[in-house]
RNA sequence: GCCAAGGUGGCAGAGUGGUCUUACGCGGUCGCCUGCAGAGCGACUACACGCCGGUUCGAAUCCGGCCCUUGGCUCCA
């Protein structure tokens, strides 16, 4: 059991080797709360989940911490709007709560700690004070910027060259010494031209020019800059050096370029070890983004297509390839999902009933259980594969298939294996629900369904096969599918 | 312009030096099964890999050039 990753710092596949050989320590790169959480956002977390899970898995301690930005312009462009509050943390709270929610409606496993930038005050100003100590970030009329020519390998995630990096425009950065420096910490309240820019015309705003929070420091009144937030975040929850920093591809430059500048500068070691970016989802020919507009939101899709559809949506494509959202696709999704819970249910149902013997054994069961287990677990070790490892999957399946179809009596062993196998990849590691659905909680509907089937059954069973296809009919036309089997009648919503 | 990722069958999407891979899935056709349908199983859906060169006994897979797409260089998962 090898871990191959792909790091971006070399581009290359490497083998994974954490630095102590038990625990992982995994740091994403979270959002800014100021806009409800969209699919692009969802398929990331989705991808990060798994990894984690993987993670687990193998065998590791995984101390994951995602950080959440709840200190920015475009949250401070929202005070007013609507009901989402006349404050920046107000707003940034509101988003907040609705991230969470949308995380837990996406089954994900929670972070050990989503530290904020409101708590991380007083770290965030100690780090900058340590960068100017050291020469690496200077003051300017109350900000602070990160000198990027006194830390030698700046570029080295992105590829990029100071002198090739595009200026910026605007004049009100001409006190940085260099136009690539960066604000660490920014004087004064918030910028209003930039809270301008990011409302909208469309849109009342019952706070004409809202403040953002400030806070006290060293060089006056100000706010942090936007790198700075995750290297004292991270800094301060996971003690020695990450192993695994993730985040969205759109993150490379410059925000994790410059994570990696001020971090390494301030305290000379490895900020860490492997980088991965997840590619992005897109709408169209465009990414699928809070600015673009083009988004459709966690909380849209969530009820739609349901949350183990989604889930195999994102994993049909491997997290650092891009995606595009297709309702086809997303279909598809859904018929994979059918075909691998009515196996995992089949598989239960048989192994449950008479017909099921310990004394019975069915060597392609069990060796497609065998085959399946090894070619999920290669997958994953390759780089997170997850459309390969959807394949032993649905290998399993078919072998589950193929065993009911073929046999009278069952193998008892070989189907309580393949159950252990589709609990173990298919829910502890993708995350899916074969259980959620339909057990437990019978409705009236449900009774009122079970009673329709009845009837049709004795119609059925007399002969009167009109009166029964009619009975189908109309509970297909209500959403209810009905399948006639050898074990009986079952329905599905 | 610079940096990065990518261009594979009707769709979607793995593979990354050689007939066991045109994987897996979706869609479509046919067969088995079924009272019928669905599900399931089996077969098929012209040996596809952006273009042009090169290396090699052999390339979708390596190298070079070109075209195109997306992302980054400004807030962004």
């Amino acid at each position: 059991m090898t871990l191959r990753v792909l790091n971006t710092l070399s581009g290359e596949l490497e083998l994974f080797e954490p630095a102590d050989p038990e625990r992982v320590l995994l740091y994403y790169c979270g959002l800014t709360v100021s806009d409800f959480a969209h699919l692009g956002h969802a398929r990331t977390w989705v991808h990060v989940d798994v990894i984690h899970r993987w993670l687990e898995q193998s065998g590791y301690d995984v101390r994951h911490v995602e950080n959440i930005t709840d200190v920015n312009e475009k949250i401070v462009a929202r005070v007013g709007e609507d009901d989402l509050g006349d404050s920046e943390r107000a707003v940034a709270t509101g988003f907040t709560e609705q991230l969470l929610s949308d995380m837990r409606a996406l089954n994900l496993k929670r972070a050990e700690v989503y530290p904020r930038v409101t708590e991380h005050i007083p770290e965030i100003i100690d780090l900058v004070e340590t960068l100017i100590e050291t020469d690496h970030a200077y003051e300017v009329n109350g900000s602070v910027y990160f000198d990027v020519h006194s830390f030698d390998e700046y570029g080295k995630l992105s590829n990029q060259r100071l002198d090739a990096v595009e200026p910026q425009e605007d004049g009100d950065r001409s006190e940085k010494r260099d136009p690539a420096d960066f604000a660490l910490w920014k004087a004064g309240g918030v910028d209003a031209d930039a809270v301008t820019d990011h409302r909208r015309a469309d849109r009342e705003y019952a706070v004409e020019t809202p403040s953002g929070e400030t806070w006290d420091s060293p060089w006056g009144e100000g706010r942090p800059g936007w790198h700075i937030e995750c290297s004292a975040m991270s800094m301060a929850h996971l003690d020695t050096g990450i192993d695994i920093h993730m985040g969205g591809r759109d993150l490379v430059f410059p925000h994790h370029e410059n994570e990696i500048a001020q971090s390494e500068a301030a305290t000379g070691e490895r900020f860490a070890r492997y980088w991965l970016h997840a590619d992005l989802f897109q709408m169209d020919d465009e990414k699928m983004s809070s600015s673009l507009g083009n988004f459709v939101p966690v909380t849209d899709a969530v009820p739609r297509f349901g949350v183990n559809p989604l889930r195999l949506f994102f994993l049909s494509a491997s997290y650092n390839s891009t995606q595009t959202y297709s309702e086809a696709a997303i279909h598809e999704a859904e018929e994979r999902w059918e075909g691998l819970q009515s196996a995992y249910r089949r598989a239960s149902e048989t192994a449950d009933s008479a017909a099921a013997r310990t004394t019975v054994t069915d060597d392609a069961l069990r060796a497609s259980v065998a085959d399946s287990r090894e070619s999920f677990a290669a997958a994953m070790d390759e780089d997170f594969n997850t459309r390969e490892a959807l394949t032993a999957l649905s290998a399993l399946a078919s072998a589950v298939n193929t065993h009911v179809d073929g046999h009278d009596a069952y193998d008892y062993r070989g189907l309580r294996r393949t159950i252990e196998t589709f609990e173990t990849f298919g829910a502890d590691v993708l995350g899916l629900d074969f259980t959620g659905d339909t057990e437990g909680t019978a409705t009236v509907a449900d009774e009122l369904i079970e009673l329709v089937l009845d009837v049709r059954a004795d119609e059925r069973a007399a002969g009167n096969y009109d009166r029964a296809d009619r009975l189908r009919d109309r509970l297909d036309a209500l959403g209810i599918t009905v399948q006639d089997t050898d074990d009986g009648t079952s329905y599905r919503r």
